[in-house]
DNA sequence: GTTACGAATGTAAGCGCTTACATTTTATCA
DNA sequence: TGATAAAATGTAAGCGCTTACATTCGTAAC
């Protein structure tokens, strides 16, 4: 078969290994060496190499090392959004933990959906992530079949639930939530309002409802009072829905929010409806991300460990690839930070 | 030379396209093609094709596509960070331009570091992206040759500068900056403090804290006293310079800084000082993120049209890529929100 | 001056795909 | 019905690397 012949582009021509070694005047074998093993390599012509690499601007085809190699030092996250700072601030901990044992993250964000996210994973994995991780349980069977396949580890995080075999590290969100709405109902309030993000789907927000439904259980209230209130994630999503809860009967006298970024729409709302917090509503989120303490008054809420759950993530993942271990789980703590916005019923 | 035999592992091997071909009754061309044009094989072919590749498990090789076919459908993007909400929200749009025309996202985060941004961008190219996106134009020359010799199209983001020649899109950060402190001065201040990050590498806090000098020299204020504060960028940071700030003499009446998070923080500082404000002590920001509002008083910032800016970079890319156009410069215009945090001076 | 050996380097076979070109099948028309 | 063009499929050569094995070189021991 003939070829069409290469053009010589005025401009460049990606230089690639063996114009390397040709000008160096080595091997190509020698070149790929001082690139993976530059010890076994004679300093004198290593020198003469690298010069070469520098002359030519060379930067090795990824897709070919892979290619030739079958390991790729690489791998991939997918997380819903990139707007939370939770994730956002996991994930930099998450890289920096790898990067420090020479590993590369691909990030991918799926906006919540499940079939973006399956396809995502795909993508990582033929792109040769070594390894994968997931936000949360919550996803189809195929997509854990599919991993399974291809021996690609993998752990999930953001989430632990006793009950699930799979990898993980996280935390229960059942039950922090479940000892948080405790605390509100102990402080008298007995019209609790609760606003969710989309359950479908998400098993962190629906384990975090239920927490609540438990600890109203436990108080001896009756979970179908619970005011409920399913929205979209955003501060927006929050204020519109703290307005729509206090606008039923009964009245709500606390408002358990789904996490942070609702919870500080709904203090908006409050404000704006010239309510005083935590005198006549109180509020709570969920994460402790930044804005929690900067908000007035501060936001009672959860602290979650964000950064050192991304940190173990990577441990986790790292551990399974040198084959040290097959991924465990690892549950982390989380605190509930008393602040501002939780107060007794009036 | 003789190859180590694959070894039959129990559980899996990665299925190939032959594998696909043979088990189709194909040609690999054709299971090739079903894959990338599928409307050029006949629907029965394709149809038992599809079928082997479920049965199969198939995914493609991405490094063997990209080998064979040298393009990948992928540009790579490096921020200096994903905590902030800018970088985060601008990459959600600029993301979902592009798989709009199905293109893939890699993201990178190179915590405001030129040498892991330098690291970042090589491996980003290697790793087969097609374009790049990069955030403000400081960066060592040899980066910039680099994917000129490459013929990596580019594009800069969250900047613009009329005198570089770079392809870009953003908007004129000495200019908003200088326009909000006109306003600031004209409210009678003549004290003014300003928080600005690190400025060294970093062209758009360099130019926003230029268009604050512009601003006094223009109202016949001497720049010299301009009361500077130079930190790393969180809320904490924001926080620690507003109350060294606040110690010098003489004591400014409003405090500038170079965007929301410091801002966020200088104003948590002042309720902990118990000054009021914008009584006392008026403060601005600089991005219009999402606290801005819920902050008390919201803050008075400038607003940049983040969302719009990663959708124009997108297609700005995507152009350049199809070789459409070499993509051009599209400057935005950002807008100074006046909220509750400046005021009159004392 | 040989011989023996380890260290350094070279040779060349794939890795899993795409695609130019060759071949076969099918549809069309005289 | 046979000739011919068009559509569908097949064949096989690389893409740029890594690496098992072969070769060469330098050096120490005899």
């Amino acid at each position: 078969m003939a070829r069409v012949p290469r053009k010589h582009g005025a401009m460049s021509e990606k230089a690639t290994l063996s114009d390397v070694a040709r000008r160096a005047g080595v091997s190509t074998a020698t070149v790929s060496r001082v690139l993976n093993m530059p010890d076994v390599v004679q300093p004198a012509t290593r020198d003469r190499v690298e010069a070469a690499i520098g002359e030519l601007g060379y930067t090795p085809n990824f897709g070919a090392r892979v290619l030739a190699a079958k390991r790729t030092n690489t791998v991939g996250a997918v997380v819903p959004t990139l707007e939370n700072a939770i994730f956002a601030r996991g994930l930099e901990a998450f890289q920096s933990e790898l990067s420090r044992n020479r590993i590369t993250l691909l990030v991918a964000s799926s906006s919540y959906r499940p079939d973006v996210e399956e396809e995502q994973i795909r993508s990582l994995v033929s792109r040769g992530a070594d390894a994968i991780l997931m936000i949360g349980y919550d996803r189809d069977a195929r997509v854990y079949d599919y991993l399974m396949r291809n021996g690609t580890p993998y752990v999930i995080a953001w989430a632990h639930d006793p009950a699930q075999y799979h990898p993980s590290v996280g935390f229960d969100n059942r039950r922090a939530m479940q000892e948080l709405a405790a605390r509100v109902i102990a402080l008298g309030h007995r019209n609790l309002g609760f606003i969710t993000a989309i359950r479908d789907g998400n098993d962190r927000a629906r384990n975090r409802w239920l927490g609540a439904l438990d600890a109203m259980k436990a108080a001896g209230l009756d979970p179908h009072a619970l005011s409920l209130c399913e929205t979209v994630y955003s501060i927006d999503a929050g204020r519109t829905a703290l307005k729509e809860l206090m606008g039923r009967t009964p009245r709500p006298t606390a408002v358990i929010c789904g996490n942070d970024v609702l919870a500080a729409g709904a203090l908006t709302a409050a404000r704006e409806l010239g309510l005083s917090v935590p005198g006549e509503l109180s509020i709570t989120g969920f994460d402790d991300i930044e804005i929690a303490e900067i908000l007035t008054p501060a936001l009672t809420t959860v602290h979650v460990p964000h950064r050192r759950m991304g940190e173990i993530a990577a441990q986790l993942l790292i551990d399974s690839l040198r084959g040290t271990s097959t991924a465990g789980n690892r549950v982390i703590d989380t605190e509930i930070m008393m602040r501002g916005t939780l107060g007794p019923a009036p």
